[in-house]
DNA sequence: CCAACCTTCTCACAGTGTTGGTAAGGTTGT
DNA sequence: ACAACCTTACCAACACTGTGAGAAGGTTGG
C-alpha cells in the first residue's frame, strides 16, 4: 500500500541523496519502515528527523559518525562511564598533583637508563627510530 | 631543568611511540608541559593518563578521535544539548506520532509530483541521478 | 663543546568513513 | 504488462586516522 514516501521522494523533501539516506539508516540514526516488498517508507517522523539531523550537522559542525558515536555513548552505559571517568581526570593539572606521586630523581634516572638501553637493543616494538 | 620525562622516555614507559605521543597531544587528550627550550615534559599525571587512555581504547574498542569528540561534547555545552535533544527524539516511533502530523494523501501526491519534476530539470543539486 | 636528544614540518601508506555511480534483479501503480 | 522506481551489492574517489620515516635545525647535560 506504500503509505509513506519512497526514498526518492524523501530525498527531494529532505535534501539528503538517496545514497545518504541508506547510509544514515545503516548508521542507525534514522531507520524507516519497510513495505511488504522491501521498499523504505519514510513517514513524517523520519522526514522531520532527517531535517533536524541536517540542521544539527550544519549548525554545530558535527559529522554523522560523531552523532552515531553519541548514540553509542548513550546506549553503552559502561562505555560512557569509562570515558567520563577518563575525561574527568583531565582537569587535574600537574601543579595540582600530590608531590608524593611524582617520580623521584632516582626513579627518573632509572627510566632514562631504560630508555637508553631500549634504543639499540631488540626490544624496539614501542620505540621510534630516528 | 627538565623536571619530567622527555618524549622518548615517556614512550618507553607508556608504550606509545613518540610519534603517537605528539599525535595524542595534537588531539588535545594529553598535553604535556614544555621546558624553556620547548621540550615536552611528561610528569606522572600525564604518564598515568597515557596508560589509562590505552586501557580505555583497548577495553572498549574506542578510537582516539572518538575520545576527542567526547572531550568536545563535554566542553561545548550547546553541542551537547543539541545532540541530546536530537537523540532523545529517537525513541519516537512512527506509531507514536500524532496522526495529525502525517502527510495527507494530497500532500503525498504533491511531493510525488515534485519528485518527478525534479528528476529531469535543472534543480538536481540534492537529487541522485541513476 | 659535543653527542644525544628534542623540535616542527613534510612525505608516505594502509585502513576506514563518506559519498557517488553502476549493475542485476525485484516491486508498484496504473 | 510495463515504465518507473526500488532493492542489495559492489567499485571508486577523496578525506581523514593512525602510524612510521626523514630533514633541518635547536636544547640539554656532562
Amino acid at each position: 500500500m506504500m503509505s509513506g514516501l519512497t526514498i526518492q521522494e524523501a530525498s527531494v523533501v529532505t535534501g539528503w541523496s538517496a545514497r545518504m539516506l541508506r547510509y544514515i539508516e545503516e548508521s542507525g540514526l534514522v531507520v524507516p519502515a519497510r513495505s511488504g516488498g522491501g521498499y523504505r517508507l519514510f513517514g513524517p517522523a523520519e522526514l522531520q528527523r532527517l531535517r533536524t539531523l541536517r540542521e544539527l550537522l550544519e549548525s554545530h559542525g558535527v559529522e554523522l559518525a560523531e552523532v552515531g558515536f553519541a548514540l553509542r555513548l548513550r546506549s553503552d552505559r559502561s562505555l560512557r562511564a569509562a570515558i567520563d571517568a577518563w575525561l574527568s581526570a583531565e582537569a587535574v593539572r600537574p601543579d595540582e598533583v600530590d608531590p608524593a606521586e611524582w617520580l623521584t630523581f632516582e626513579q627518573e634516572k632509572h627510566v632514562r637508563l631504560l630508555a637508553a638501553a631500549a634504543a639499540p637493543g631488540p626490544f624496539r616494538d614501542t620505540k621510534e627510530m630516528q
